[in-house]
RNA sequence: GGCGGUGUAGCUCAGUUGGUUAGAGCAUGCGGCUCAUAUUCGCAGUGUCCGGGGUUCGAAUCCCUGCACCGCCA
């Protein structure tokens, strides 16, 4: 029997769940839930990443002990995916036992193969930020990130010989079309396998980071939170017990593109080293913007999965996700777009459907389901089975929302049957009651075939339909399922459609929390009037060499004319800034930008966006003072 | 900068190895039905297939080139 094995990642611990962790979540539910309903053992595995240095950074934020914070968001995470209706068989955490005694056995493994070895180098480290910077990359001999001065400190450490599994991977990717997936997704790997692929330092001092396991050869050290975390896949089906392979090797590691490397290239030559199997596909799924907006917390346009289920409905937020967007691409979430799918897709037309398929069978078959007739039109029932044969094959390929436009699509079909076979008008001649009676048993079969193709992706609908059709199991993906002699309750609606008043309650409940005020600190007329302000006139421009968002520019400033460095090259060309009326801080300290000096800043105001340069109202002469 | 990708209807996209009048869904307009959640069915469209050049009897498709956008790497 065919088994499947499917993950998510496990999700780390130092904030809450957004939309792309439920995203994840319930494309491995649709998977798993498919599979079982097919009868093939699925194992779905998730759960949370809860060492390293973020996690310890943010429960000391929080004041939490380090052990209750975690505790705290292995919660948070548990209770989400129930409440999406995941199905997930285990959920395992790295805290646990099972995983640190998995982890600590495959490094011990690792070292005495020789695998492992210690090394020591030298770096620039920020003590503050807790990271080594790269010569190249310090600022004025500072970091770049906080400004503080960097030492250079030499430090012991362990590393996997990653590299020496290059050729290895790149013949198996060769080798294995499905391994990495979608296909670009694959190409990036084998791009970036093109150049020689380093060791992988997998250990930390614990005088910088005590949060993780322990090497079981050097007590000094923990181990690096991505060999720890990866380890999850193996850790969770019992390895190294014999058990693991009833598990073993995952049919599907569900991932964002944002970890495909450390995926598809540590994890698997980490399973090389440890000569276990390859997963038998890493597939990389995109990213949700909002309303066409990036997520981000600064934005407060973050979508709580939670909130977004509760006021849709977890079957409709479900079936938006895995609809909505090919899997593989990036995708948008708008309201627009949700209330779009939910009224047209899953009311109007399947929801409808069923409805008055339904409520036909209870008025003029005394809801009761017509027997099985012999002599259907081979015709219909071709058109079934090829929509239910196209449908899996969708899933099979984890392109979901193709199989999700394959049931919609029956669900036009039978519509359409429907109105050209009019049962209501065969019902008025009694005559015609056997023509009547094959009507609808092919629009209740077709129905039950409907509700076996939402089962996977809308469990809570999938429930009700099967009640509605007096069905306790939808039963095969083939005719003829219905016997006949069913008792038909109709009853309410499977997707009610969204008002106007349920449009604006979901749109009060999704918009974007209010951005928190950037505090802007008071300042005196005396401090403003530090800011030399003046009117200029662009003479030239011209582009800054080797830079997309500088342009050098010559601005009259009356008395005379300044070289100005602006990063506005991705806004405006040469061509259309000269000749502009700008405003110029002209006492600002002069600085080299790439290279290219700039004596004073133009202003413009933008949001991230495009930039707009200010100016005056009225053309002015340059050099006039601005206050 | 290196490698890879994308550009098709108002929007989101599909277009197999080149082959008739270039398609789907949504949105729009008109008409029909009344079983159904004002639902559904039919009809109607609109296209510089990013620009330019080339190969070919024939190009959205193949080649070259330019532009724009995106991804990975540095």
């Amino acid at each position: 029997m065919k088994k499947f094995y499917v993950t998510t990642p496990i999700y780390y611990v130092n904030d809450v769940p957004h939309l792309g962790h439920a995203y994840t979540t319930i494309a491995a539910d649709v998977l798993a839930r498919y599979h079982r309903l097919n009868g093939h053992p699925a194992f779905f595995l998730t759960g949370t990443d809860e060492h390293g240095q973020k996690a310890e950074q943010a429960a000391k934020k929080s004041g939490i002990p380090m052990q209750e914070y975690v505790d705290k968001y292995a919660v948070v995470f548990k209770e989400l995916w129930k409440k999406l209706n995941s199905t997930n068989d285990d959920f395992i955490r790295t805290t646990e036992e099972r995983h640190k005694a998995a982890v600590q056995r495959a490094l011990q493994m690792l070292h005495e193969k020789g695998e492992i070895y210690a090394d020591s180098y030298e770096g620039w480290y920020c003590v503050p930020c807790e990271r080594f910077w790269m010569e190249k990359d310090l600022k004025e001999g500072n970091c770049p990130d906080c400004g503080r001065k960097v030492e250079q400190i030499k430090e012991k450490n362990y590393f996997f010989r990653m590299g020496s599994y290059q050729q290895r991977l790149k013949d198996h990717i060769n080798a294995n079309a499905g391994f990495i997936l979608p296909q670009s997704r694959r190409n990036e790997v084998l791009g970036f396998l093109e150049k020689p692929l380093g060791d992988l330092c997998i250990s930390r001092p614990k005088a910088r980071l005590s949060w993780g396991i322990e090497l079981p050869f050097d007590k000094d050290y923990v181990t690096y939170v991505w060999f720890d975390a990866l380890m999850n896949y193996v850790s969770a089906t019992g390895w190294p017990d014999e058990r693991f392979n009833k598990a073993w090797p995952a049919s599907v590691h569900l991932i964002g593109k944002d970890i495909l490397t450390t995926h598809a290239v540590y994890w698997s030559t980490m399973l090389m080293a440890l000569g276990l199997d390859l997963p038998k596909t890493i597939f990389a799924h995109g990213w949700w913007t909002v309303e066409g907006k990036k997520m981000s917390k600064s934005l407060g346009n973050v979508v709580e999965p939670g909130k977004a289920a509760d006021v849709v409905g977890v079957d409709q937020f479900r079936y938006f996700l895995m609809r909505e967007v090919p899997f593989g691409l990036d995708g948008d979430f708008s309201v627009d777009a949700l209330i779009s799918r939910v009224n047209v897709d899953l009311a109007n037309n399947l929801g409808n459907l069923v409805s008055r398929a339904l409520k036909m069978v209870e008025k003029y078959c005394d809801s009761t389901v017509p027997s099985r007739p012999a002599d259907i039109d081979a015709h219909w029932i071709t058109l079934n089975g090829d929509a239910i044969a196209r449908y899996a094959e969708s899933i099979e390929r984890l392109e979901f929302s193709r199989a999700l436009e394959e049931m919609i699509r029956l669900c036009d079909t039978v519509n359409r049957f429907i109105v050209e076979s009019e049962p209501w008008a065969l019902a008025k001649e009694p005559a015609k009651k056997g023509k009547l009676d094959n009507v609808l048993y092919a629009c209740a079969e077709s129905a039950r075939l409907i509700g076996k193709m939402l089962e996977p992706f809308m469990p809570q609908a999938a429930e009700r339909l099967k009640k509605q059709l007096g069905l306790v199991e939808f039963g095969a993906p083939e005719w003829g399922g219905l016997k006949g002699g069913e008792k038909i309750t109709a009853g309410e609606a499977l997707f009610p459609r969204m008002d106007e008043k349920k449009i604006a309650e979901i749109k009060a409940a999704l918009a974007p929390a209010v951005p928190r005020k950037e505090e802007t600190a008071l300042i005196t007329f005396d401090e403003f009037m530090k800011v030399d302000l003046r009117t200029g006139i662009v003479v030239s421009a011209e582009p800054v060499p080797k830079s997309k968002k500088l342009l050098k520019l010559q601005v009259d400033l009356g008395t005379e004319t300044r070289q100005v460095v602006a990063g506005i090259a991705e806004h405006y060309t040469p061509e259309a800034v000269v000749g502009k009326q700008v405003l110029v801080v002209a006492n600002l300290k002069p600085a080299k930008l790439m290279g290219v000096e700039s004596h004073g800043m133009l202003l413009a105001a933008g949001d991230g966006g495009k930039l707009v340069l200010a100016g005056t109202w009225e053309p002015v002469k340059g050099g006039l003072k601005v206050k």
